[in-house]
DNA sequence: TCAGCTTTCGTTTTT
DNA sequence: CGAAAGCTGA
């Protein structure tokens, strides 16, 4: 069998092999488009012989294009991976253009404007034409109006009044880019649009050319494709319709059908298996989409296990949120047994902006992150200020960038001096550069004599310019970029300037200055190491340009890899240790798109950030959150935090649940807490993941340093759990609730309080004091545990208590070396024993006719039973017998179009019913919209029983600080989390 | 006129 | 919190 196909099912395997010479693949997440789509690169090389250099294949980030790479370098090895022309639109198009750009006039070594100038280019014409537009608003519309190609003149020729502005802007930008001879994203594209148009034989050696995440591609990018496949006509695109999420970059979804209308040979494969996500994700995500209604309705099968259902977290605030998502990610790590490793967490969001809290949050948890998306490292002023300073050097007439430094560091050059010298080189039409050159030199003068000090200031730039310059022309390698940052820094004495400007935070600073040497560095090594990264077309007399100078090129070439960048491409930072970085990942959704991870969590998932206020399509935002989900393989945690203080002016700050996921779909597809992690839940997890399943021992073993084996720090309602305190505690809380507080003072410490900011009927508040009571006065858990071995008896009749509550209470706890009353036994019980371990190989894969929530096994009543060795299925059965009663109706795992249970269809009878209705009693809450924590009264009892004492084990300990800074230790006080709180709060420590 | 300080405002998503 | 505008002493 042909390597290639190994691994394929037969619809990829139709679609990588497809003779058809126009190719669509159409298909939802997961379901190996991407992999599909190497392979298809791997097959025409191969089967057609196809040269690599001859193959285009556009993917959407610098980060998919190297994954591509690797993946194919082992389908076909031989290094001729490398000569693949490969990578994102935009950096295939530089290459066109930096060969090529001569013929169509373009100045050699021209830059890329990233949008900080762009930015700046704009808001310094809209001042010039005082012009009362926003500078970000003229930003956004230029750009939509060259994305589609209507140069200044073109949207002059129909635009309205109020348009005229803008073309004005447009007009001003343009000559403004033109000037610093400069590109920007936009222009990258349509600049090789019209290249290829006027040269087509530049691309006359194409052969084929593929393109990933076709839906978000633009007008220009289906020209370019067309333009690319001129010669011989054979492209494949793959794409989802539902994961369009660049609509505001102007991509159309209509390409797809433009493309199926351009070419009536189309050829177009669908696939519906999703090898990703468990069924229960794929449920949950398929609803969401599925509300858009305006879309086909699709095929989507799941080929792994129900698995755990997603879950949907109400949170007091944003800063518990990101809290919680680091005991979630803690307890997964601990009870899964080495199964799940940082790097399978991620946390996606809508805005970057987002990230600050968790990022705080992670830190002070000694949680190893990255951030991916959102705030750049080459955007830092430091890391900008150099770069700036090597884009002159690199090209004088980088009028943007020079103004950017200056008077960076001070060199008193002021507002007025540059009101001067702008003008003078305005007046004497010639670049900003040549001008101040000139009245350094004393040949031109400006209209206001310069103050002494000022000219000073100039002649000691030009100086360092001028021998930066000579210092790049000496520098004939690849070396140059890093050159030339050193002699800049050294000659700026810029680590002086940072610790005088930036006193508090010059080291990290200082840094990051090291840090762009080094990317520096190694750019110079990859080009050493793939000399032919650049693809060469031996093609036709279009002779590339002389390679003029190569530090030159060099130069350029770090620029422009700076403004294409996404993110840093560091290899191996921190080293620390020979371990890979172990790292959760804190990215934007719109950067997520593509990967793909064990457990995904999507916090604020809130009315206003998803959608987000000022989006203009809510469609797409809907999309937004399916891609996210869909991210999921295993476990998928969504949240949100009931009150968002900053938002609402006057308003108490509460937040609305988003539209997209209405009461029903959260009673249906959702849980509200934190599943609990129990053997056959870890089990199911594994077999997901195909990872194998981890022993017993390995899950005992973490926990012992979790503070509890459930997610009960935070009511399912979202609030603080007042049994996890102490009356004082409501000052710990790191974002007090003045509700609460108010409450608090009304009725004391130590009472009932809680209940008065959530809904609670008398019955179960009836339950609450107890615990709520105890805790003020007991000094151990254990001596709660013993004094009161049974759970109060209604609530063990009405309730299901946690497993683990269930586990602690059992009198073998008192044995226990911990205070928690978690006992080695215990915990063994907890999972089930080693007894049951082979019984059943629980949920596997789609072959298993019962698909069941696997949180089914985490219920209460459950472990216990497990603990008596009965199996499962009876287990269930007993628990059927508990007096359930839904307030809701009652759930079929409905799933309209039929696919979504597809993974078990053939016995869908009472049995998927029965887990739905556990899943309800599991979580009592208001699945409606997060309102002000006003939950409706339920028939059933909560577990706020059990979770008072399901507390005391919790209380004693506190999580294992590994990060030296971050103290803490093991503690044992009863004010575990108390103390916690307080710390966390605080901040610093020892 | 410059530099440094305080104040204010607003905060999507990305190549 | 970071950028941009405003204010004030040198
Ligand atoms: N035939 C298959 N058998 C087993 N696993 C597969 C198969 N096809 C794909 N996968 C796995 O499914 C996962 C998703 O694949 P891939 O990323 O290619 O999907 P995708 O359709 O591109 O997803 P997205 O639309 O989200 O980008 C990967 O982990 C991949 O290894």
């Amino acid at each position: 069998m042909d390597p290639i196909l190994d691994g394929l099912n037969h619809a990829q395997r139709e679609a990588v092999t497809s003779s058809g010479s126009i190719l669509q693949v159409l298909a939802p997440p997961g379901s190996g488009k991407t992999k599909t789509l190497t392979a298809r690169v791997a097959y025409l090389l191969s089967h057609h012989g196809y040269q690599p250099q001859d193959v285009i294949c556009c993917t959407f980030t610098i980060k998919a294009s190297r994954e591509m790479r690797e993946r194919l370098a082992k389908l076909i090895g031989g290094k001729s991976e490398s000569r693949l022309i490969l990578g994102t639109f935009h950096s295939i198009c530089r290459r066109y253009l930096v060969k090529y750009g001569y013929l169509i006039g373009l100045r050699r070594g021209f830059g890329i404007a990233d949008s900080d100038d762009t930015r700046a280019i704009i808001r310094r014409t809209i001042k010039r034409l005082k012009s009362s537009i926003e500078p970000k608003a003229a930003q956004g519309r230029i750009s939509r109006h060259k994305a589609h190609g209507r140069s200044p003149e073109a949207v002059a020729a129909k635009a309205k009044a109020e348009e005229q502005e803008i073309v004005d802007i447009y007009r001003d930008y343009e000559s403004a880019l033109a000037a610093s001879n400069l590109l920007d994203y936009d222009d990258l594209l349509l600049r090789c649009g019209d290249l290829l148009r006027e040269h087509p034989q530049c691309v006359s050696n194409v052969q084929a050319v593929l393109v990933d995440e076709f839906q978000d591609t633009n007008i220009i990018q289906y020209e370019l494709v067309n333009l690319f496949a001129s010669k011989n006509r054979r492209i494949t695109i793959v794409g989802d319709p539902d994961q369009s999420i660049y609509g505001f970059r102007s991509a159309e979804i209509a390409n797809l059908k433009r493309m199926q209308r351009h070419y009536s040979n189309t050829t177009v494969v669908l696939l519906s298996d999703n090898y990703r996500s468990s069924a229960s994700i794929l449920n949950s995500a398929q609803e969401v989409i599925e509300q858009d209604t305006s879309r086909p309705a699709k095929a989507l099968q799941a080929t792994h296990s129900f698995g755990t259902l997603p879950v949907l977290r109400k949170l007091p605030t944003p800063g518990a949120e990101a809290k919680w998502m680091v005991l979630e990610i803690k307890r997964c790590e601990a009870m899964t047994g080495g199964l799940l490793r940082m790097s399978d967490f991620a946390v996606l969001l809508r805005s970057a902006s987002l990230s600050t809290q968790i990022e705080t949050a992670f830190g002070r948890a000694g949680i190893p992150y990255k951030m991916v998306g959102g705030r750049k490292f080459f955007d830092r002023t430091e890391v900008k200020i150099l770069l700036n300073y090597m884009r002159v050097v690199s090209h004088t007439g980088h009028s943007d960038a020079l103004l950017n430094i200056v008077n960076v560091p001070p060199r008193r050059i002021g507002d007025e001096t540059i009101k001067q010298l702008t003008g003078g080189a305005d007046k004497a039409k010639v670049p900003l550069w040549d001008f101040i050159k000139d009245v350094v030199r004393g040949r031109r003068s400006t209209e206001k004599k310069l103050q002494k000090a000022a000219e000073q200031g100039l002649c000691s730039l030009m100086k360092l310019i001028e021998a930066s310059r000579q210092k790049l022309q000496d520098c004939e390698d690849a070396s140059a970029p890093r050159v030339l940052i050193e002699f800049i820094t050294e000659r700026l004495s810029f680590q002086e300037y940072l610790i005088r400007a930036y006193p508090l935070d010059e080291d990290s600073r200082w840094a990051n200055v090291k840090e762009l040497m080094h990317q520096a560095t190694e750019v110079a090594a990859f080009e050493e190491e793939e000399v032919d990264k650049e693809m060469d077309l031996p093609e036709i007399e279009g002779v590339e340009q002389q390679q003029a100078h190569a530090g030159e090129e060099a130069l350029t070439r770090f620029l422009a890899n700076v403004a294409l960048a996404t993110e840093i491409t560091t290899k191996d930072e921190e080293q620390e240790g020979d371990q890979p970085k172990e790292k959760v990942t804190i990215s934007t959704i719109h950067a997520a798109k593509g990967l793909e991870w064990p457990v995904v969590f999507v916090p604020a998932v809130y009315n206003g950030s998803i959608p987000h206020s000022r989006a203009e399509v809510v469609e797409e935002e809907r999309r937004l959150l399916y891609v996210a989900m869909t991210r999921a393989q295993a476990l998928l945690y969504l949240s949100l935090p009931i009150r968002q203080p900053r938002l609402g002016e006057g308003e108490d700050g509460s937040t609305t649940l988003t539209p997209f996921l209405p009461p029903k779909l959260v009673t249906n597809r959702f849980r509200l807490t934190g599943p609990p992690l129990h053997e056959k839940a870890v089990y199911s997890i594994a077999d997901i993941l195909r990872r194998p399943r981890p022993s017993l021992e390995d899950m005992y073993r973490g926990l012992a340093l979790l503070p509890s084996t459930l997610d009960d720090r935070w009511t399912p309602e979202g609030e603080e759990d007042r049994t996890k305190f102490d009356g004082t505690s409501a000052r710990d809380v790191d974002e007090p609730n003045p509700k609460r507080r108010r409450s608090d003072m009304h009725q004391g410490p130590g009472s009932t309080t809680y209940m008065s900011s959530a809904g609670y009927t008398m019955n179960n508040s009836t339950q609450f004091t107890v615990p709520t009571t105890v805790s003020s006065g007991f000094t151990s858990a254990r001596d709660y545990i013993t004094a009161n071995p049974e759970p109060p008896v209604e609530s063990t009749s009405k309730s299901k208590p946690p497993a683990d509550v269930a586990v602690a209470n059992k009198p073998s706890a008192s044995s226990s070396t911990r205070k928690d009353g978690l006992t080695q036994a215990s915990i063994s019980n907890f999972f089930g024993g080693p007894g049951l371990q082979k019984r059943e190989p629980v949920i596997a894969s789609r072959a298993q006719p019962q698909p069941q929530p696997s949180r089914r096994y985490g219920q209460p009543a459950q472990s216990q039973y497990l603990t008596q060795s009965v199996p499962p299925a009876l287990s269930s059965h007993r628990v059927q017998q508990r007096p359930l009663q839904p307030s809701r109706p009652t759930l079929e795992p409905t799933n309209p179009n039929g696919y979504t249970w597809m993974a078990a269809p053939s016995r869908p009878g009472p049995k998927p019913r029965m887990s739905v209705t556990q899943e309800r009693t599991g979580n009592n809450v208001s699945a409606g919209t997060a309102g002000t924590g006003a939950s409706e009264a339920k028939p059933e009892t909560s577990t706020r029983g059990f979770q008072a004492v399901s507390t005391f084990h919790t209380t004693t300990m506190s999580m294992v600080q590994q990060a030296p800074r971050r103290t803490l230790g093991i503690r044992r006080s009863m004010n575990g989390w108390q103390d916690r709180m307080k710390r966390d709060g605080g901040g610093h420590v020892s």
